[in-house]
DNA sequence: TTGAAAGCGCTAACAT
DNA sequence: ATGTTAGCGCTTTCAA
């Protein structure tokens, strides 16, 4: 058998009540120093540890976050993660996380799966291949707070935490300009994923702002992946449409164009300057270093939580009045984009 | 008010007791195939999810496996959680994930956190600088299952998943010595963690049985980090003892000594040869290319589960014979050791 | 095939 | 400052 000391234990051996152990374990006002003493003297010796199970199912509190992130493997949301579980550990809360892998069916199950073990709040972002919400629906019917972080819908009425990804853009190709490229093409991502879509538009206004044309040819239709970086540099070779510049996505689709860029001999960024998006760890030990956008991560990850705990301290409807936080794009420039380091 | 149906609610609207809806929802095999269908419609409509928090408060299960990793930063760990939850999911499991962050205290704090939260079994990793391992002896005290994976400790009598990680190091070095490499040098790891002190000894082995002199110079003691690896090599460049070769313990070593070597101009892997450990995504990216010893992350992680499950279902003390998986170490080669690429 | 009754371990309202 | 009582929502005997 799998014995476990229970508060009841404790409170036969004290000659004391279930409740007066309960109330001294959670240093409950009205209970003398002495008793608490005693009490978490004996807890100790009989290796007592709160069943939280019970502990919940009474209380209505589970003292658990439920974080949704596409994938692991992107350090992005790793990092966004720590920023999270620094914040709401200190304020007692538990961290689970459950993989979409980019699915909308396992996104699904994952907030079944939540809402079953009745977490007190939700954190997402929302898989690539999503494209029915009602799973989101049915959290906001249930008055379970949610709040989306980067990968957001504007459109569902709830709060989210993102960066500025129309500002990063700009930014990202506004760089480039500066460093004297004029052929700048892009590599997009899903248009129906808001942020692909801002960073894209960022993108057109930077060029009409410094009167350059937009070549609708310098716009290649990617998929987020190193593949697509690679697919738009050999598409871009074989129409003869070589750009002198490149404004990727995200970091792994620059990887994959800096591998393709470097196989057909093009020096970076000498003749082909690049820039990425996300900041992922390896962009700066790949040669030459990449630039990119830092998405201010760990920071996403605390503003969400300390975002949801609003919510979930709040007494009124709960999504009320959707909050939205925009964080600051940060410009990262390392080897891979500067030409004339002069003007950075 | 947080509305939420529960079985009763079903029972009323069927006229039937809690008892027989519970049954009819786990597909309870006495249960009429009529009134199954009844119930889960309902269930449907009113929108029931199960209450995990009561169900296992009621039957002592709460289909939790918790799952301590030092670091989310680090691929290797990533992976193998991947393999974890490939495996957990399909059992009916959901995962907990905790980092230590190479610290003792964390980890024991993520063990407290488990055991309050009565997960079913807990997987870990330790923690570089675990040196106390109280924590863990209390988990076999309490019958909990536990299973180590990769970093593990063989004195606790705790079941555990590993690589052959002597064999991983002897055949790092082997790859060098073929290579025609014959100053080899070694960046290690802390020598009170088993794997790091067993790929030491797996590079002794090799030089020995190639009739190589082992140079102690040669072996440096880092500390498993980037910063590790350029210490390394300016060292041995301040000691004129710069090897033809080096075998760091892991990936991040290794990285941190090809950025030193670039730096100072020695050619990768002409003039020096290097060969990591854990086969980090990066290695991939970076140039040239990282030779690594994979550790076969995701077998790692599923083998790790099932040897779990097994301990879960046994009826027996749970910790009595454990057992101990040993998994082959696979050489990946890329261009950093490669000089004659006739003898791979 | 279903019902009745008890209880998992804890906390909260009410009482003293 | 502590005790009494009840019950969170479910599962599991035992009984019919």
């Amino acid at each position: 058998m799998n014995y476990k000391t229970t508060i009841s234990d404790i409170a036969k051996e004290l000659n004391v009540t279930p409740a007066t152990v309960s109330r001294a374990l959670s240093d409950h006002p009205g209970i003398s120093a002495k008793t608490k003493v005693s009490v978490q003297q004996t807890a100790q010796r009989l290796n007592y540890s709160r069943n939280r199970i019970a502990s919940s199912l009474r209380s209505g509190k589970t003292w658990l976050v439920g974080v949704i992130i596409p994938s692991a493997e992107i350090n992005f949301f790793g990092s966004v993660v720590h920023g999270i579980e620094s914040i709401a550990n200190t304020k007692g809360y538990n961290v689970l996380i459950y993989q979409s892998n980019e699915k909308g069916d396992h996104e699904a199950k994952g907030i079944e799966t939540f809402l079953s073990a009745r977490v007190d709040g939700i954190l997402a972002s929302i898989a690539k291949d999503t494209h029915d919400f009602s799973h989101f629906q049915e959290i906001k019917e249930r008055n379970v707070p949610l709040v989306f972080f980067d990968r957001a819908n504007d459109d569902l009425g709830i709060p989210s935490v993102v960066i500025d990804d129309f500002k990063g853009g700009y930014v990202a190709t506004e760089h480039l300009i500066k460093q004297g490229f004029n052929r700048i093409a892009h590599i997009s991502g899903p248009q129906h994923i808001k942020i692909f879509n801002d960073r894209l538009r960022g993108y057109r206004k930077a060029l009409s702002d410094y009167q350059i044309e937009t070549d609708e040819q310098l716009i290649f239709d990617g998929n987020v992946s190193i593949e697509s970086g690679k697919d738009a540099i050999r598409h871009f070779s074989a129409a003869s449409k070589m750009p002198d510049a490149v404004f990727a996505v995200e970091d792994f689709t620059a990887l994959g164009a800096v591998q393709e860029l470097k196989q057909m001999n093009i020096q970076i960024p000498e003749e082909v300057g690049v820039i990425g998006f996300a900041n992922e760890h390896f962009g700066e030990y790949i040669t030459p270093g990449l630039s990119t956008i830092d998405q201010q991560t760990v920071l996403m990850g605390k503003e969400s939580v300390q975002l949801l705990m609003k919510l979930m301290g709040s007494e009124e409807s709960i999504h009320a009045r959707p909050e939205k936080i925009v964080l600051e794009p940060v410009p990262v420039f390392r080897r891979s984009s500067i030409r004339r380091p002069e003007v950075l």
